[in-house]
DNA sequence: GCGACAG
DNA sequence: ATCTTGTCGC
């Protein structure tokens, strides 16, 4: 069953990501993509309130179509390896927000690129059954050669003797992205997607976009 | 014991 | 993630 408690200890959640990573799926993408979401948290009240936001792009000219958000009491605390516990139910909630249809969906960290093959991105993409890409801004597990400085280089991200991710140059001399499958779409597909919805600047732009709007609303 | 450690 | 202003470089 793919569908579980949150309010469960550390220890509990450790053994849960085991049986969960035998249930994502590395495949092709099914049918044409014609929107991308990008989602993203920040805290409030001193993390004692998580928001989310979720914001839905065309996929072509990746500009936003739609935004929604989402603020719940936090339920678990920070603890490297178990993000998806924190974050992951007001994600969720937030694109389940969404008026459209999405066909992909990119989450702020990593996929299978972690420890124990459920990465925020995994978790999330087999809750809802949806495409999802892990798009982290630093590493948390693997090891890799530097990927070339020009934008569009990457390397190979292994991790135990497998390769998990991709490290990748979104932008000439800027600090690489960790690129990794979160459920049903293939490794090549998620680099190929982030790199073309990176619109001249380090992120991409679902992703990018729902940073900004989850500071702004923050503040609101 | 020591260093690493998504957001 | 969050606390925080200006500043250097492409």
């Amino acid at each position: 069953m793919i569908h579980h408690r949150w309010d469960i200890s550390p220890s509990e959640a450790i053994a849960l990501q085991g049986r969960l990573a035998a249930l994502v799926r590395v495949e092709p993408l099914v049918g044409e993509v014609h929107t991308v979401v990008g989602t993203d948290c920040a805290f409030m009240d001193g993390r004692k309130r998580i928001i989310a936001v979720a914001v839905l792009c065309d996929a072509k000219s990746m500009e936003v179509l739609t935004s929604v958000r989402e603020i719940r009491r936090c339920g678990f605390p920070y603890v490297s390896g178990l993000l998806s516990f924190r974050e992951a139910p007001a994600m969720i909630a937030a694109v389940r927000k969404l008026p459209r249809r999405l066909d992909l969906l990119m989450c702020d960290g990593q996929g299978l690129a972690h420890p124990r093959g459920l990465g925020l991105a995994c978790h999330v993409g087999l809750w809802l059954d949806l495409p999802v890409i892990g798009v982290a801004k630093s590493r948390l597990c693997g090891q890799h050669r530097g990927p070339g400085a020009r934008r569009g280089c990457r390397a190979q991200l292994r991790h135990n003797g497998n390769v998990v991710g991709a490290v990748v140059r979104t932008r000439t001399n800027v600090k690489s992205l960790y690129i990794s499958v979160g459920h049903r779409v293939t490794l090549n597909e998620s680099v190929r997607w982030t790199l073309k919805a990176c619109r001249g600047v380090r992120l991409p732009e679902p992703s990018r976009r729902a940073h900004q709007y989850v500071s702004r609303a923050k503040t609101e």
